[in-house]
DNA sequence: TTCATAATCTGGTCTATACCAGATTGGAGC
DNA sequence: GCTCCAATCTGGTATAGACCAGATTATGAA
């Protein structure tokens, strides 16, 4: 017995969880148009829209930009804590990595940078921009904002492989500590746009700060993730 | 000079924001009524409703059901790696935290909690639901399963404050290590319930699965928490 | 004053339709 | 086969209503 006063955009999406099981759709398959959908079960594009749109939010589907809707591939582990390259832990867990670099410069370093790294306002820094490739779809974009006085020439290296092997095996640099923020917010802007999706589509926002032993700014590491594209993955302990 | 070709919710959005900005409004406040807001910006509810979505999405406001819209508080920082209690680093931070047990139980574990805890399905397991309030907006619901054969008799104590200083302080039990994993989702069913808030709000799942020195299974714990509520802040290394 | 109830206000849901812009497709011409 | 362009298909945006259910507030009786 269902219950009956429960929206109709529930059921639908209900229905269309249903559906999507008993057709066996998987990884990156499309689904009908909304309209043909909206016939289907009897109801408005508004309203099949609505009920799009929740599993969108649960992650099971996801739209790319007027061209259709498809289902969600498995979310990528990942552990921010650890110096492992995309490259890498995509290949290990099965799936096809690639990195774009949408632009890199040397600039200057702004104050909200100032104030989280300790450098001074105005001093250089490199700052790279990259989008990052899962089985062809884009589920993230990255910036790097990394300290010059520990490797000079960076920008003239390739930076379409890990940036932290680079400045490990070239620059003898790694990481002391870090801190690391983690939030969901709204891609907009030039995040969104990079991504190609819509203003306001959710999320993740995931920032390490690194510094080596002295306590000197490394890399700032500001990413921008798909909200259905990973799951966080860490282990606590085992230490001491 | 703005670009004109840009959607009308979007530009509504940034009006709002501006417009927030200037009325100096601030955590919990409300905003005028929907169709108040559509007359004042001289468009239909439905748009408004649009960027009032996107405005919530980036987190700056939430809305209460069938009550209105508020601008969202700070968010709270939140450390998963560290055994502070909820009640203890809400006040640091110069909130007033709040607990409300919804229900506990001794139950027997389920198929999904034998695989990642070990236990044998079916032998009994404590299962505590709260709900935690910052500043009486509840923010999270949070399932605790706790293995019964490290406490005996903890559904006889209170368990509206720290579960973690209960097992430290009456059993001597402490974590050796954790497997953490963190997503982003749509609250739905129980927890969306539970929290007042629409099926589909956007959500942010923080599971913890600890294992005491011996690998033993002491407990799980599954957050749901509002995705604007918390801000993950993590400082990693300085040690070795 | 207290308490139940009625009126009102609020966001939540839904219909039916229209037009736009980007993406894809199909066909004409080379 | 190829390129280019037009037709078509897609989701994205927007209007103008309507009604519902829960939350709040005003009212009036006890």
């Amino acid at each position: 017995m269902s219950r009956t006063d429960y929206p109709v955009y529930l059921q639908l999406r209900d229905r269309l969880w249903e559906w999507i099981e008993a057709e066996q759709l998987t990884s990156q398959q499309r689904l009908p148009s909304e309209r043909e959908l909206s016939e289907r079960f009897h109801t408005t594009r508004v309203t099949i829209r609505q009920a799009l749109s929740q599993l969108e939010a649960e992650g099971l589907i996801f739209r790319s930009n007027r061209r259709g809707w498809y289902i969600t591939p498995e979310r990528l582990r990942y552990d921010p804590s650890r110096d492992v390259g995309f490259n890498r832990y995509v290949t290990e867990q099965g799936f096809c990595p690639r990195t774009e670099t949408l632009f890199k410069e040397l600039t200057e370093v702004p104050d909200w940078l100032s104030e989280v790294s300790g450098l001074e306002a105005g001093t250089p820094i490199y700052h790279v921009f990259r989008r990052r490739y899962v089985d062809e779809r884009g589920l993230l974009v990255e910036h790097n904002y990394i300290n010059p006085a520990h490797c000079p020439g960076l920008l003239g290296e390739s930076t379409d492989l890990s940036i932290w092997q680079m400045l490990r095996e070239k620059y003898d640099l790694r990481p002391e500590h870090r801190d690391i923020e983690i939030y969901p917010l709204a891609l907009k802007g030039l995040e969104a746009e990079s991504l190609n999706v819509n203003q306001g589509t959710a999320g993740l926002y995931i920032q390490r700060l690194s510094f080596d032993q002295g306590g000197d700014f490394l890399e700032l590491d500001r990413e921008y993730w798909l909200h259905d594209a990973l799951k966080i993955s860490v282990r606590i302990g085992e230490r001491d």
